[in-house]
DNA sequence: TTTTGATTTTACAAAACCATGACAATCATT
DNA sequence: AATGATTGTCATGGTTTTGTAAAATCAAAA
């Protein structure tokens, strides 16, 4: 799941910020001031930042200048006062990848994360295309075949195999599964995720005794064999 | 690599916008005024131009209807002031393909550039005409026939079939389909999604029940599945 | 204003999917 | 081989997601 820094001076805009962003799943972060929250940033490497302009210290433009000067590429959410065109072009100047004036309501902020995530979740390299013997899988179509019948794997089950096609052949704990595929508000018992690769086996593996590909790592979890 | 010529008196702006686009891998061309801008485009032949309205000598419109009235093609982004609707009115009018009103967010513009450029590029490549068995639908012109009966669809039903033809055959979830078809600023519940998806089946579908190209990806959204 | 059509909301049934715990099988270690 | 821990599997009941009709709302045109 994603994980949020919020860089925010004013405690009851910060926590308002966390619950909202912590209930949609995303997990939140947050600094009190610019300076720790460059800080943050750098050492945590979050997928998205939403930054607040004026902040004691270092303000916003100057932790948005700072990241960019340093060649970090973190999508960036700017939080500003009332709608000063100053503002915006500063903004656009340092380098923030979109605007939000305030007060703004909680579902476009949410609306705006998701943009500003999916743009940059386009640009990352996973193999999308997945040949285990005879079956094909497309993790991007979220289609499956074997040769020309159709599998039918459900929604959980292709993120559990992009999750696992993300590191071939390293095994992935159950609770790495949990937190990835389910994220951080759902909490199933690690059982869950073996009945879910069970399902996955008996899915894509000729034989699902002695799979070929989804392969038990005892005492950690499962892992994905590619062609070898 | 793309160029965009960017025509705006202001220089703060221009600079942000040119900053921006180059940012983003875009070539950046500018002009401060719309006379050398007009030249410019003819003599450079951008890909994109960026107009803005309020300028000295030559304004916005006369620029955009100039180059129309020359038989030029290129894709026109017109920033206008805020909130002027005949502004808007008046940039489609004369021509203009899209326009984005002041203030707006780098993420805003980006998202429609990148539109502006793709639906150039794909004019020439991916046919903007669906079949979808007898069924025949024109994404550009907003037409839809069954044999000879004309269908009638939305504004709605077009643009999200337009956003799954984008990437046929590839789940778009409701999220998605809020943002990119509702916008930041109106927040319908995902359950409205389904309801246009139902009203697009009993429309394009022979069976709506057991849907051959409109298909539903459990747990995620929708996809368009193209002639298999 | 009234009309008309599009859009959104609501509600509920049906379908698909998921989580759990029991117990069997297997594994690693002694 | 015995032991304790881990994993496989199944039935079951519960939960979430989806389909869709009907009502409510909205907006533009007449």
């Amino acid at each position: 799941m994603e994980r949020i820094l919020i860089i925010e001076d004013e405690l009851p805009m910060r926590t308002a910020l966390q619950d909202v962003l912590q209930a949609e799943g995303y997990r939140a972060l947050t600094a009190p001031d610019g300076e720790s929250g460059l800080k943050r940033a750098l050492a945590e490497k979050p997928d998205l930042i939403l930054l607040d302009v004026m902040m004691p210290k270092l303000d916003g433009y100057a932790v948005c200048a700072e990241l960019r000067r340093l060649a970090n590429p973190v999508p960036i959410l700017m939080l500003t006062a009332k709608g000063q065109v100053e503002d915006r072009v500063a903004g656009l100047d340092v380098g923030a990848d979109d605007y939000l004036v305030k007060p703004f309501s909680t579902e476009e902020l949410l609306a705006r994360v998701r943009a500003l995530l999916r743009r940059s979740q386009r640009q990352s390299k996973v193999p999308t295309l997945l040949a285990l013997g005879e079956v094909r899988i497309d993790l991007v179509k979220q289609t499956a075949v074997r040769g020309k019948k159709t599998l039918h794997l459900t929604a959980k089950e292709f993120a559990m195999l992009r999750l696992m096609a993300e590191s071939p052949g390293e095994p992935v704990s159950r609770e790495r599964f949990l937190d990835a595929v389910w994220g951080y508000t759902a909490f199933p018992t690690t059982r869950t995720v073996d009945n879910h690769i069970a399902s996955l086996r008996s899915k894509i593996e000729r034989d699902p005794e002695q799979p070929r590909w989804l392969k038990t790592v005892h005492g950690i979890g499962y892992k994905l064999e590619l062609a070898k």
